[in-house]
DNA sequence: GTCGCAATTTACTTGGAGTAGATTTTTTTC
DNA sequence: GAAAAAAATCTACTCCAAGTAAATTGCGAC
C-alpha cells in the first residue's frame, strides 16, 4: 500500500478556475518541510507538507534537480544578502572579507537544512557543476575585473571563485557537524588562508593583510 | 525478471577450502568495472564485473558505503605518491608546493572515474565527512605543527587542510568537465591563492612567494 | 443539458540497494 | 563408507524513492 498522502480534497478541476497552489507556493511549502524535517525530505514528503499531490509538484516544478536549482537560487540569494551587508559595515578590505566569509558562515548555518538539501548533488554531477556556476558567479565579476587590474589572466578568476566556493562549502560541512566548533577561529583561520592570495589583486597590500592577519599583533 | 549476472558456477561450497574472490581481488575488479564503465556503475554491474553474485561481494567488502571508503583509501594513497614524488623534485617552496597541486590533479585526471564514484557523497552525509577527514589527515599533521612553530593555534590546521581539501575537489572537478582547459594555468591560478597564505607559515617567506608567483617576475 | 478540456488524484512502473532462504558442495563424525 | 553438519554460493525477493500513466472529477462553451 502506498503511504497515502495528505487528501484535502478529492480529484478534479478546483472550484473557481484556480490552480490548487502556484510555483512560488509549492517552493515556499518545500523549503519548510526541508527546514522541518532535514535534508533527507522526499518528494513524498514536500508534496504532502504542500498539501498536494506528486504530480502536481512535478507538474509544476519539475523534477527534483529543478527544485534543488530553485532553492539554491533563493539560498544563493539569501547568503549574497548575509555576505553584503556584513561586508559593508567593515572599515578596511582585510575586515570587509573576514566579515564576508562570517556571513557565509552564518547564513548557512541559520538554514542549514535547507543547505544540505541543496548541496545534495555529488560532484561530478550536472547538478553540482550547475550550483557550483551559479555560487561563483558573483566572484567572477569581481575577480576578473581586479585581475585585470593587475595584470593578471580574467580567466583565472573562474579558478579562483571555484576554489573559493569549494573551501567555503567544505570547511562548513564540516563545521556544522559539530557546532562546539570555534566560529571566530574558523573565520580567522579561513580568511588567513585566502586573504593573502586574495588581498594584493583586490587593492589590499600583501604585507597588511598578512599583518592584520596575525593575532595580537 | 532480474538482469543475469554472469554465472560462471553454479552454487555452493568451491572445491579446496578456497572462497571463490577475497576482499582484495573484489576491490580490483571493482575498481576495473568503475574504471571501464564509470562512476554509475551499481553495484549489479560490479557484482557481475568481478564474476561474482550480489551477495558475496556484500558479504565480502559490505555495502556501497564501505566499498567507497575502501577504494577512496587506495585512491588517497595513489593521489598522495603523485604529489609526494611531485613536490620532492622542486628546488625551492613555491615551486614545490606548486608541483604538489599539479600532481593532484594529474593524479585525479588520471582515474576520473574512480574519483568520481569515490565523490559520489553529498556533502553532509557521513560518508563525506569520512572522506574529507581521510584526505585532510596528512595535511594537517604538516600545518599543526607548522602553525605551531609560528605561534598559531594548532587546531586551525584543520580549517586550512579542510579548506584545500574543498578547494581542490571543486576546482578539479570543474576542470574534468571541459578538459581543453589549461592545466598550467589552473595550477598557477590555485597556487597563487593558496601559497601566499600557507607559504609564511610553512618557511617562505610571504614576499618571496608573491614575488615568484608573478609571472615574469 | 452535454461535450470537451483542465486540474487533480490514484495507482502504477522503474531502478538500484540490500537481504532471506534455498541449493549445492565440502568436511566432519560415527 | 554413509549421514549429518557446516560453508559458500546463488536465486529471487523486499524496500524505498523517483518519476509517470491513466482514471476521475469539475468547469465553461454552445
Amino acid at each position: 500500500m502506498n503511504k497515502t498522502t495528505t487528501r484535502s480534497r478529492g480529484p478534479g478541476r478546483p472550484r473557481g478556475g484556480r490552480v490548487v497552489a502556484d510555483r512560488s507556493q509549492l517552493l515556499a511549502a518545500a523549503a519548510d518541510v526541508i527546514r522541518a524535517q532535514g535534508p533527507d525530505a522526499t518528494m513524498d514528503d514536500i508534496a504532502a507538507g504542500a498539501s498536494v499531490t506528486k504530480p502536481i509538484l512535478y507538474r509544476t516544478i519539475g523534477d527534483k534537480s529543478a527544485l534543488v536549482s530553485a532553492l539554491s537560487e533563493s539560498l544563493i540569494d539569501q547568503i549574497d544578502r548575509s555576505v553584503n551587508t556584513a561586508s559593508r559595515s567593515a572599515t578596511n578590505p582585510v575586515a570587509a572579507f573576514e566579515a564576508a566569509i562570517r556571513g557565509y558562515v552564518v547564513a548557512v548555518d541559520a538554514d542549514r537544512n535547507l543547505f544540505l538539501f541543496v548541496n545534495s548533488a555529488a560532484p561530478g554531477t550536472d547538478q553540482f557543476r550547475r550550483l557550483v556556476d551559479r555560487s561563483a558567479a558573483s566572484m567572477i565579476t569581481v575577480f576578473s575585473s581586479a585581475r585585470a587590474n593587475v595584470g593578471l589572466d580574467p580567466d583565472g578568476a573562474k579558478t579562483w571563485a571555484w576554489a573559493i566556493v569549494g573551501a567555503l562549502q567544505v570547511v562548513t560541512t564540516m563545521w556544522l557537524r559539530d557546532d562546539d566548533g570555534d566560529l571566530d577561529a574558523l573565520v580567522r583561520d579561513v580568511s588567513r588562508l585566502l586573504w593573502s592570495g586574495l588581498g594584493p589583486t583586490l587593492g589590499g597590500r600583501a604585507d597588511a593583510s598578512a599583518r592584520d592577519l596575525t593575532p595580537g599583533a
